[in-house]
RNA sequence: GCCUCGGUGGCGGAAUUGGUAGACGCGCUGGAUUCAAAAUCCAGUUCUUUCGAGAGUGUGGGUUCGAUUCCCACCCGAGGUACCA
């Protein structure tokens, strides 16, 4: 009897799923242990051999932690809502919702092919109305909370209403994203509702607001900053250009500094906790007031080196800003306007191609210095941001490198500041070698000593203040999108006003397309039914919308992290109808121990997701600051592409060999299916499936003809995707499993190659031939010996070790070495072949269940323990280092150790115990830890 | 430009905290079994070599009895970021 995988695999498929095998209990004894996947889009391409990766991996964790006593939650969902299903929809007209179950199916049976230990009963989908049910009435949780500077937390928008009425808005310190006018309690009492909302929305954490978005033509939408790529679009590539739109939006800022902070309680991938670093962006300066002559208004900068401030020779401003048409004169108003108006203009990708290209004008308006009174001349320009800081800088010439430039450019004064530096050729931006001169009482100063003093002169003659800034924006929520969820806001005199929480679900309505409305408003402009009547609590169709108690919906839905920002928690109880998930369970769960995923996320759904989790703390809904203990990033699996050459003009194709002059020729992508042996292209089956190249010629080398091969992405317009069912088809999930974690480690990219796979193969037909020969089963109870018992209990080390670093490629080495020794001793023995095939389980799955079955067991191997490593059965060769030395050393358990050096002779260790050495003078102290170092100190 | 990570045979990759570099797998070479193939098994496989040995972990220095590992400078590659004052 052979190695028969697919039989056994599908076998113990059914067998799982049918006992239920991997169903998580929210009531045990047991330890918990949440091990967590990134849920999937479920794409119309189905799944390549990249996907599963990080799968494969949480799943060998899983399963080795439920070997290890712990209830293990290991759920899976679809992070249903997104572009490309309601793209599909808008070509073909099809629900959104049809594609994306078909798609659900599909991958579903991909996912059961490779026998993951997911708890299935839990499935959850982000696009059921009873899962975003809980996404809108989180968003309704936002709107009705604002953030508390004082507290350092989110409250309810009922106190601030509270505060408000009994004293106005004068000793508020919350968090808003412009500057709210002051009042009093007795204005804020007489102020209508509509100016009371007006105010109330600056304070909201889900807030409306006309903002400078990232605008998308092709995708009629608007799109977030880690949507964008190189300035275009990220799916499609296409041009985006800013534009002022109302939106509705996230004060995730508010939470930047927590968000940064704590970053140091969770055991997440150095590289990308540093992303999000950089992405949150903390810098620390001082907010500095000019006035302006002839004006009373004042110019208000944000700089990082106030210190430089006696170097400032003139003030930039963002060309968006309000006050510049203000303060223009007349000479140049022109000028000016035309300036502002090209920026405007520009698109992302224009902006950034334009990089260092330097353009301002000036505004003819003048700022008086305020430690020197001296007039500078206020220019704009847009290398300044307008949503950064304040949107106008001071420029310091010698010590900026932009400013230096600018300054250069338009021939405006450049005072050096620095003591013995020369800025002949450029900024000197060094801080640690500054040395303030030139500055009045800032002379001699470093750079520490200089930011320090000035800002307390600032302070103290009410010139600016010390100031802390963010690079993080708030997160832009709304889409002019279909397949999302629906915004549970209606308009009231124009006002935004939530449902209350009871008529959630606010379904998403049926429409006839799925294309923008007129005048480009949402597609949800196109549904019948989408006005909402406030007295009855439900939607009505629109046409009543003139009716007193009917009002419009809100057209946009929200972005697809919406959805993903808190799905973890569903899963603790997906079923629940009375919340997103009770609190006893809740707080059984906690949190996810172990989280699996690709680092794209990084500032994307890996920030919001915090961000969410954060202000359902402070809401005391979850437990627990962060979601996420434990994060491993997977790398992509690369697909490896085909080209073939053509010469330029002619339906003539040339081996790769045989090219010399690469221009003569066009590289034609092939579909790596036409390839055998490698490179080499199998050119009858090409001519046969594909037109294109039936009436081709092809030139050969030695009668075979050769393709370029090249890495990249896989992807199913490459042409290079390898679909895990043909691997299953071949060679069996367990070798696919083990392969894809034999490539090499789980968080490197890594292109596929096929052609090693036999290798894994190899071992799992090696390890039944250690249990089978032919038809008979070779087990027996013979007592192992010392070396199977060594072989063993080396393996239980290495793999268990390896586990918990997550180092799975070596564990298949260390499988591969123990089943290769085993074999060599002839080894027969249950005691030690039970033992490897438990340990070998969470590796591959079906074939261990096989085996322990045979064996004669009748239980699920899943549910036995894991073998415990005994160290007596590992006896260590004896080493002899014959050097001197100086410092450590480090030994296994049984040592002895000569030394040529005149002052120790020798050094022996035997049992761990006993230890003899002849004393020197010049050794202190010796610290012996079994199988750890041996410090000496000298 | 800046930030982060990395660079080891023909290839994917091992090497615990500074202690025999190249584990394991692929590929390749030779052999066994076979009518033959598949499958399987055994041996070899970093490079150079006058077969004594010598060189060798991107390059050049340094620390150390000893460096793939630590330090400095440089080169190359991947990812992130894009005028953030």
């Amino acid at each position: 009897m052979s190695y028969d995988f697919k039989k056994i695999e599908s076998k113990w498929q059914e067998f799982w799923a049918k006992n239920r095998i991997f169903k998580a209990q929210n009531k045990s004894s047991k330890p918990k242990f949440y091990v967590l996947d990134m849920f999937p889009y479920p794409s119309g391409a189905g799944l390549h051999v990249g996907h599963p990766l990080g799968y494969i991996a949480s799943d060998i964790y899983a399963r080795y932690k439920r070997h290890k006593g712990f209830n293990v939650l290991h759920p899976q969902g679809y992070d249903s809502f997104g572009l490309p299903a309601e793209q599909y929809a808008i070509e073909t007209g099809q629900h959104p919702a049809n594609t994306t179950d078909k798609n659900i199916k599909r991958y579903r049976e991909q996912l059961d092919r490779l026998g993951f230990s997911f708890d299935w009963s839990r499935e959850i989908r982000t696009s059921n109305s009873n899962y975003y049910k809980w996404t809108q009435s989180f968003f309704l949780l936002m709107f009705n909370h604002y953030y508390c500077n004082d507290k350092n937390k989110s409250r309810p928008i009922e106190d601030l209403i509270k505060i408000f009425e009994i004293e106005g808005n004068r000793r508020i310190n919350a968090v808003t994203d412009r500057k709210v006018e002051l009042f009093n309690s007795s204005e804020w009492n007489s102020f209508s509702f509509k100016k009371k909302q007006n105010i109330l929305i600056n304070y909201r954490l889900a807030y409306l607001a006309e903002k400078d978005v990232n605008w998308c033509p092709k995708l009629g939408t608007v799109l977030a900053n880690d949507e964008i790529i190189n300035g275009v679009s990220e799916r499609g590539g296409y041009t985006v250009v800013k534009k002022k739109m109302k939106q509705w939006s996230l004060r995730i800022t508010a939470y930047a500094e927590r968000l940064l902070e704590d970053l140091n309680l969770i055991d997440w991938p150095d590289a990308l906790k540093e992303m999000q670093r950089n992405w949150i962006g903390k810098s620390k300066g001082a907010r500095v007031f000019f006035d302006i002559k002839g004006f009373d208004d004042k110019i208000e900068v944000y700089t990082t080196r106030p210190d430089t401030i006696f170097g400032a020779t003139f003030l930039t401003l963002a060309p968006e800003l309000e006050i510049v048409k203000k303060i223009n004169s007349k000479s140049n108003k022109k000028e000016v306007l035309k300036y502002i108006d090209s920026t405007l203009k520009k698109s992302q990708l224009d902006r950034m191609s334009d990089i260092r290209e330097i353009t301002g004008v000036f505004t003819g308006a003048y700022a008086i210095h305020p430690f020197t009174r001296k007039l500078i001349p206020i220019w704009i320009g847009d290398y300044v941001l307008a949503d950064y800081g304040t949107g106008s800088v001071m420029g310091v010439p010698c010590g900026d490198q932009r400013d230096y430039d600018f300054a250069k450019k338009f021939k405006i004064s450049i005072v050096n500041i620095f003591k013995n530096v020369s800025i002949e050729k450029e900024a000197f931006t060094d801080k640690s070698e500054t040395i303030i001169t030139n500055s009045s009482f800032l002379n001699n100063l470093s750079f520490e000593k200089a930011f320090e003093t000035v800002i307390k002169e600032l302070e103290k003659n009410g010139l600016g203040f010390k100031e802390v800034n963010y690079k993080l924006r708030d997160a832009v929520f709304s889409r002019q999108r279909y397949w999302g969820e629906p915004i549970p806001i209606y308009y009231k005199e124009k006002v935004p006003v939530p449902l209350n929480f009871e008529s959630l679900p606010l379904n998403l309505p049926e429409v006839e397309n799925y294309l923008p409305g007129k005048e480009g408003a949402p597609p949800l402009s196109n549904a019948n039914s989408w006005a909402w009547d406030e007295k009855n609590n439900k939607v009505v169709k629109n046409k009543y919308i003139d009716d007193k108690n009917i009002f419009p919906l809100e057209l946009n839905t929200m972005p697809g992290w919406a959805g993903s920002s808190w799905y973890f928690y569903r899963y603790m109880d997906s079923e629940n109808e009375e919340n997103f998930a009770d609190s006893k369970i809740i707080s059984y769960w906690k949190d996810v121990d172990l989280y699996v995923g690709g680092s794209e996320h990084a500032t994307g759904h890996l920030l919001y997701s915090r961000f969410w989790q954060k202000f359902l703390f402070d809401l005391e809904l979850v437990p627990v600051k962060e979601y996420s203990k434990k994060l491993i990033n997977q790398g992509m699996i690369l697909g490896n592409s085909a080209f073939i050459y053509r010469k330029v003009g002619e339906n003539v194709f040339v081996s790769k060999k045989l090219i010399k002059n690469l221009s003569d020729f066009d590289p034609i992508r092939i579909d790596i299916k036409y390839l055998i042996n490698e490179d080499e292209l199998d050119i009858k089956n090409l001519k046969i499936s594909s037109s294109d190249f039936s009436n081709s010629k092809f030139i050969c080398e030695n009668g075979k003809f050769f393709a370029k091969r090249e890495i990249e992405k896989m992807s199913k317009s490459k042409y290079n995707v390898v679909n895990p069912d043909e691997i299953c088809d071949k060679y069996g999930a367990d070798t696919l499993r083990m392969y894809e974690m034999f490539l090499g480690p789980i968080e490197q990219a890594k292109p596929w190659n096929t052609s090693g796979i036999s290798g894994v193969h190899g071992f799992l037909k090696k390890l039944w031939r250690l249990f089978y020969d032919n038809e008979i089963l070779i087990v027996n109870d013979s007592n192992p010996s010392k070396e199977m018992l060594k072989t063993l209990h080396s393996t239980i080390k290495k793999v268990t070790d390896d586990i918990e670093s997550f180092s799975f490629n070596t564990c298949i080495s260390s499988f591969m070495i123990c089943v290769n020794e085993l074999q060599n001793l002839k080894c027969r023995s249950r005691k030690i072949l039970e033992k490897l095939i438990i340990l070998l389980s969470p590796f591959a799955p079906h074939i261990s269940e096989e085996i322990w079955e045979r064996l004669g067991n009748s239980n699920s191997i899943s549910e036995v323990d894991y073998p415990i490593f005994d160290q007596k059965y590992l006896i260590e060769n004896e080493k002899n280092y014959p050097i001197s030395f100086n410092g450590k050393f480090r030994f296994n358990i049984n040592l002895s150790l000569s030394l040529t050096n005149n002052e120790i002779k020798e050094i022996v260790l035997s049992d761990n115990k006993t230890v003899n050495f002849l004393k020197s003078k010049k050794v202190k102290k010796v610290i012996i830890v079994p199988n750890k170092i041996i410090n000496i100190v000298f």
